[in-house]
DNA sequence: ATGACGGATCTAATCCGA
């Protein structure tokens, strides 16, 4: 069977309820995973999802900031949430599926941006980070022997080809090497398979988030890959395609992240 | 070195993003 997950970071669900829904008439993936929804579960525009088909929703929100949700065409068996760092924010929601007769989980995250400064002390921000990514390296691609999808805003961008200019950033948080070190030991400890750099060679430049502060952030270009999607190996063994929708920069009221898609055929 | 933009909020000025 075909199957298809995307991940974008919306930037406020309510405000772009339209963009969402053209979207997934355009690209019909058969589970979306939203990151900063900036609303309480009973704002979330359930209904204009449902009537294009994606009746089985998962959504962990909260006011104003943050807040993840999962939307399908699939049956959800059920969903779960874990607050890493114990803040309360709402940065995971988890939900599981049966795809092609097996089960399967989805992990959504939205990591911690980390703030200005790449320094624990002066910046309670980039301390809390660390901290999340740390505790995410308990999670495994086969947790209770389910094979897992894991998407989101990770909001590290680790290979050099992943941001414009690896010189240039590696002081700037997103990019520093305790941040890259520290995402790829995430997927190594827990046998993730990056599934974009699967598909699409490390030497090629690839983003998935520009800037809203440039006048022209196609004519700058000065990209990052914040967004990403994981998976267990015998799901990676089964990627046909991965698609970045660069154009979703350019559509009226953007987000400054676009969506990503990977399309597998499952046996 | 700074600021550029854009969203949410006790709708005005402030916090936050990355």
């Amino acid at each position: 069977m075909s199957f298809s997950i995307a991940t974008w970071n919306i930037n406020s669900v309510r405000l772009r309820a339209g963009l969402v829904e053209d979207f997934l008439t355009a690209h019909q993936p058969d589970i979306l995973c939203l990151q900063e929804i900036k609303c309480m579960n009973d704002q979330f525009p359930a209904k204009n999802f449902k009537k294009l088909g994606y009746e089985h929703q998962a959504v962990h929100g909260q006011k104003g900031y943050h807040g993840v949700a999962i939307i399908s065409k699939r049956p959800l068996i059920g969903n779960f949430s874990t607050d890493y760092v114990s803040m309360g924010d709402t940065r995971h929601i988890a939900a599981d599926f049966e795809l092609a007769g097996k089960p399967t989980r989805i992990h959504n995250f939205y990591v911690p941006a980390g703030g200005d400064e790449p320094d624990i002390i002066k910046n309670p921000k980039f301390d809390h980070k660390l901290k999340f990514i740390d505790e995410m390296k308990v999670l495994g691609a086969m947790d209770d022997d389910v094979p897992a999808i894991l998407v989101g805003d990770l909001n590290i961008a680790p290979y050099e080809q992943d941001v414009w200019s690896h010189k240039q950033m590696l002081k700037v948080v997103s990019h520093t090497p305790v941040e890259t070190e520290g995402l790829l030991d995430v997927m190594k400890k827990g046998a993730w398979t990056d599934l974009m750099r699967q598909h699409i060679p490390m030497e090629e430049k690839l983003y998935t988030w520009w800037s809203y502060r440039s006048k022209d952030w196609a004519a700058s270009n000065r990209g990052r890959r914040l967004d990403h999607v994981w998976s267990a190996d015998e799901l990676a063994k089964q990627l046909n395609a991965i698609e970045v929708v660069t154009e979703a920069r350019s559509w009226e009221k953007p987000s400054d992240h676009v969506p990503v898609i990977a399309r597998f055929d499952l046996v």
